[in-house]
DNA sequence: TTTAGCTCAATTTTT
DNA sequence: TTGAGCTAAA
């Protein structure tokens, strides 16, 4: 095919063939840095400005807001070449698109108000606050297992009533019970949940041949990016927009890669992808296997890795770009000189290769392992930014003063209402909470938590003269600020909420470190809140902006709510990144540093988990995704020795090293005898290496064992090698115990 | 109602 | 080790 048209001229022939077969279902394999999201985009652009499909037309999910931003931007700049004026395809995350879709159906649903959007705690007090309503002691089943149920319910789209019971089951007894009161509960307080925003658009869709009939035109060219990592309601969700068997136009291009599937225990589905294929006949096949991004060494050496999982279909990464530099591998006394080591190379390849602090990246399991590399970096004045851990708008004064902005829009969400109540304190305490909360319950439904806070501050036989005065004093409060919301802007809203009830005021008064880092927090949460109002104000003409002003809340407060913090990610911003290699998915640095390569660690073992085998290959992709991040240079590094929980524990190289080829490695050891060399908090370490091949003992760790004078146990950790291999074995209750593997080989169990 | 001190648990977390 | 959440005392 010789089209001449721009955004086609830079794609390699495979992706020139996803971006023209545009009716029909296509799978596009595409593997790390193969150039996907510059296929979807030339895709769009093609469809748009070639065949003529209105921009209303096409539709593209994501997963993240950042993905989709930058898709944005691409499918524009792919259109700016072309002369016509195009308005852009609607292209956001499976959330985002869908609370829109609930936004625009809003008759059809059972909701009195505008929704809220709940996140993890918001959910995790329902749940709690429903425990005690149905007398529920959290002691026999625990609230947070019963959220993680639900939420894994809903990512298979499945119903309360749906759930299979089991006579003898006492938790899933107890769990049904819950689910179908929370279900209640969010129709109740206007909200919804993560989860729920995709399993209701779902059921719309399913239940209402119209709308599925109006949406199913509109979306007639459905892109969906990172196919791997969809859960079950998100593929019934694609297939009452897409599967000819509900009336669909099948003209759906999915995009994912098998290898870089990380999200299982989310409830992601691996066999959405692998089943495309069955699931809509006739689709076509396109793989992606041309690398950009990596050099030969790195491509090499992670698909030696990756090959060693089992499910998955047949794809080789290979790139034309050169070999480059071998790997470097590390291994280091403990986490301290680990992260001494990290900073050291970071210092040493940028002023060696003048490189800029924004190439380099590091990345752990766990968010746990952060603070030693923040140590160091912050003592060596390298600056550096983390990604993950706590979300700024999970901060706990953030949350607050969004409650208030929630209430204020929605007074039926008990869940903000009860946060806020006594927030600043007020002498509405728990008791006070409790008797309201019992008052609901026999309410029945029939108010809403606010109503039934207004009922008992004018009721004198419900509570003392002294409470009732404070909850109508408490019900005042929020009625002004509902008044003033429409005339007022956001920031003078949050400047009266925060002056009115003396919030900043009384942690000035604390005067500790973490209260004024919170005062801190909440003067960026002011420059937010402008940031924002002046955006979208600009969008709107003078006229609409004062008519449509109280909407603002609405929508600052759904971008909160469906906001992460990688899409505040600055790649450009002068500083290492830190990360865990789950959020790395998606990004690219010229450096990439891998720590905390160990058995138990990385793989993370959980021996009791249900399948280790799958477990263990989820681990070997993230470990893929994570190596595919790095362009030139990639440090892998394990600790011999490591602080878990404040207990000293023995370190087991990760088998991910010994899958990687030799030839392939730069080994530095940290040479051992030596080791009174290591001046933890200097940054001399790095010039006590020696180059060796490396050798690693096959992995034990996790090995069942059985003494004839302890009885059984788990090998919990291994150090050194050879004839001086020792490794650490946990009996039960607790009782640990080293072995001389030389004399105890015959006691681990194959 | 508040707060100080204790116990207990503890990956990963696109939205 | 850290932190969240709960109990006991002010």
């Amino acid at each position: 095919m010789s089209l001449d048209l721009p955004y086609l001229k830079t794609l390699n022939d495979r992706q020139k063939e996803a971006v023209l077969y545009t009716e029909g279902p296509l799978i596009v394999l595409a593997g790390a840095g193969s150039g996907k999201t510059k296929m979807l985009t030339s895709r769009m652009a093609y469809l748009m400005d070639f065949k003529k499909i209105p921009s209303y037309n096409i539709l593209a999910v994501t997963f993240t807001n950042k993905a989709a931003g930058e898709m944005k931007e691409r499918v524009e700049r792919s259109l700016n070449h072309s002369n016509a004026f195009y308005s852009l395809p609607e292209i956001g995350t499976f959330h985002s698109v869908c609370v829109r879709i609930l936004r625009r159906e809003m008759e059809r649903l059972p909701f009195t108000k505008p929704f809220v959007i709940y996140d993890d705690s918001d959910q995790l007090s329902l749940v709690k606050s429903i425990f005690s309503r149905l007398q529920i002691e959290e002691k026999s089943v625990s609230p947070k297992g019963i959220q993680a149920s639900i939420n894994r319910l809903k990512c298979d789209a499945v119903e309360p009533d749906e759930v299979e019971v089991q006579a003898h089951n006492l938790f899933r007894k107890k769990l049904i019970e819950v689910y179908k009161e929370y279900q209640k509960d969010l129709i109740a307080n206007n909200a919804l949940d993560f989860g729920e925003i995709i399993c209701m658009v779902y059921r719309l869709l399913r239940d209402h041949p119209d709308i599925r009939a109006k949406y199913q035109s509109r979306y007639q060219y459905i892109h969906v990016d990172e196919y791997q990592d969809t859960n079950r309601s998100q593929y019934l969700l694609l297939s009452m927009l897409a599967d000819p068997r509900n009336g669909g136009h099948k003209n759906i291009c999915v995009v994912g890669d098998e290898d870089q599937s990380i999200y299982k225990w989310r409830g992601a589905d691996i066999r959405n992808i692998l089943d495309f294929e069955s699931d809509y006949p006739g689709s076509y096949v396109v793989k992606l296997e041309q690398n950009y991004r990596s050099t030969k060494n790195i491509i090499t050496a992670a698909s030696h890795l990756i090959k060693n999982n089992t499910s998955r279909k047949d794809k080789t990464l290979w790139t034309d770009n050169e070999a480059g530099a071998l790997l470097i591998h590390s291994q280091v006394l403990d986490e301290r000189v680990e992260a001494e080591t990290v900073v050291a190379d970071i210092k040493k390849v940028a002023s060696e290769d003048g490189r800029a602090y924004s190439d380099f990246a590091i990345f752990y399991r766990t968010n746990a392992q952060s603070r030693q590399f923040e140590d160091v970096l912050r003592r060596e004045k390298i600056p550096y930014q983390i990604l993950g851990g706590l979300r700024f708008y999970d901060r706990k004064e953030i949350k607050d003063i969004l409650s208030y902005f929630k209430v204020l829009l929605n007074p039926s969400d008990s869940v903000s209402l009860k946060r806020i109540i006594n927030v600043p304190a007020r002498g509405i305490g728990k008791t006070t909470v409790e008797r309201l909360d019992v008052i609901y319950g026999e309410a029945g439904g029939s108010k809403s938590f606010f109503e039934v806070i207004e009922m008992a501050g004018n009721d004198p036989s419900l509570t003392s003269a002294g409470t009732a005065k404070k909850l109508r004093q408490f019900v005042s409060l929020i009625h002004k600020f509902q008044d003033e919301q429409p005339r007022r802007l956001l920031s003078e809203l949050y400047h009266m909420i925060l002056d009115e009830t003396g919030y900043v005021r009384d942690l000035k008064q604390e005067g500790t470190e973490e209260s004024l880092a919170r005062v801190e927090n909440l003067e960026e949460f002011d420059s937010l809140l402008q940031e924002f109002e002046e955006d979208q104000l600009e969008k709107l003409s003078e006229e609409e902006a004062r008519s449509k002003r109280p909407d603002l809340l609405s929508i600052f407060i759904e971008q909160t709510s469906l906001a992460s913090d990688i899409d505040g990610l600055d790649a450009n911003a002068s500083t290492v990144k830190l990360m865990t290699l789950h959020s790395s998915k998606g990004l690219e640095f010229p450096v990439v540093f891998m720590v905390g390569m160990e058995e138990g660690l990385f793989p993370s073992t959980k021996p009791w988990e249900e399948s280790p085998e799958e477990d263990l290959e989820e681990e070997r992709r993230l470990c893929y995704v994570g190596m595919t991040r790095a362009r030139e240079l990639l440090f892998l590094m394990n600790a011999n020795v490591r602080r878990i929980w404040g207990q000293v524990a023995y370190q087991e190289p990760s088998r991910f090293l010994s899958e990687i080829p030799l030839e392939l490695v730069e080994s530095r050891k940290a040479s051992l005898s030596h080791s009174s060399q290591f001046k933890l908090g200097s940054s001399k370490v790095f010039i006590q290496q020696e180059t060796v091949r490396p050798s690693y003992s096959s992995g034990l760790v996790g090995k069942n064992f059985n003494h004839p004078e302890y009885g059984y146990g788990r090998v919990l950790a291994s150090e050194g090698m050879g004839e001086d291999q020792k490794i650490t074995v946990e009996f039960s209750g607790k009782k640990q115990r080293k072995f001389l593997m030389r004399y105890v080989s015959e006691f681990i169990s194959q």
